[in-house]
DNA sequence: TATAGATGTATCAATTAAAGTTACAACAAA
DNA sequence: TTTGTTGTAACTTTAATTGATACATCTATA
């Protein structure tokens, strides 16, 4: 199973804001026309990102700012975010695999270690790409 | 959003087979009990596995065994054998962003490569680990 | 201070994928 | 020919995502 959108529709949210900060006032609505998605899922979503002290969100006026130095944010900052499974697990083990079976008993002693190094390895990449990253290569891309 | 269980059952499964092929006959409903999930789930991904060449089902008989030598079994293949997303893509892309917004337009030629190198973070982590390595730390944990 | 335009959030529907279940034809060994 | 098993179809259940509508709440400003 993948990873939901929530990951990629939150990083377009926040290049947007960036890019448009000067020129418009960056509403659910106007996000929500760059994505293509409904306004709601825009504003689920700038929740999760104000939560995580990313954004912030001005009521009533409306508009969004980024809260962080943008090399200071990381694409894991961003997933942890949006990402809401319990314990930050990637991997769903099989919930009652059979104790009185010597392999059942013992397969998470044996498999949770590497489960764990694995989604370890996926964690460091992630953190090593920062929005600073990623808008230099937005501005590179939309300037040619 | 989580990797199915799929992926640790089949670990499961593989180490069950391993395991018991001296003292048992592996069949669905044995392995479906060491798991506790249902026998058909089971020999759904029996025949994933065996798609993949990783296992031999026996029809009519029943049970199973192991193609290959251990060590030339990689998490990466236990896990594309049975994790079936198109592309083998990690990551849930939005389907339809606004191409006439320059962010809408270029996410994907700034962000593919990105998740690329994420994934690959991930599946080189994978390849690294053999069915024999589990398999090792599963006598070993069994015998203790 | 009234209003216009946003956000924050509840609620429900639609869609999709995973996993459970039943059933049974096909098969192979004894 | 019987017995136990696989292979697979069909349907159900469950859970998560996403879409959609609605509206109370908020704030700048006219």
């Amino acid at each position: 199973m993948q990873i939901s959108s929530r990951f990629t529709v939150a990083v377009h949210i926040l290049i947007c804001i960036e890019i448009f900060k000067n020129d418009y006032k960056v509403t659910s609505d106007f996000l929500a026309s760059s994505v293509n998605v409904n306004p709601v899922v825009i504003r689920r979503l700038l929740q999760q990102l104000k939560k995580a002290r990313i954004i912030n969100v001005k009521r009533g006026s409306g508009g969004t700012d980024i809260e962080k130095p943008l090399d200071k944010i990381t694409l894991l900052d961003i997933y942890n975010a949006v990402e809401c499974v319990e314990n930050g697990e990637l991997f769903h083990f099989h919930e009652n695999p059979n104790e009185s079976c010597p392999v059942g008993k013992n397969i998470h002693s044996v498999l949770d270690i590497r489960l764990e190094t694995i989604q370890k390895a996926m964690e460091k990449e992630m953190r090593s790409v920062t929005l600073q990253d990623i808008m230099n290569d937005t501005k590179k891309i939309i300037e040619s």
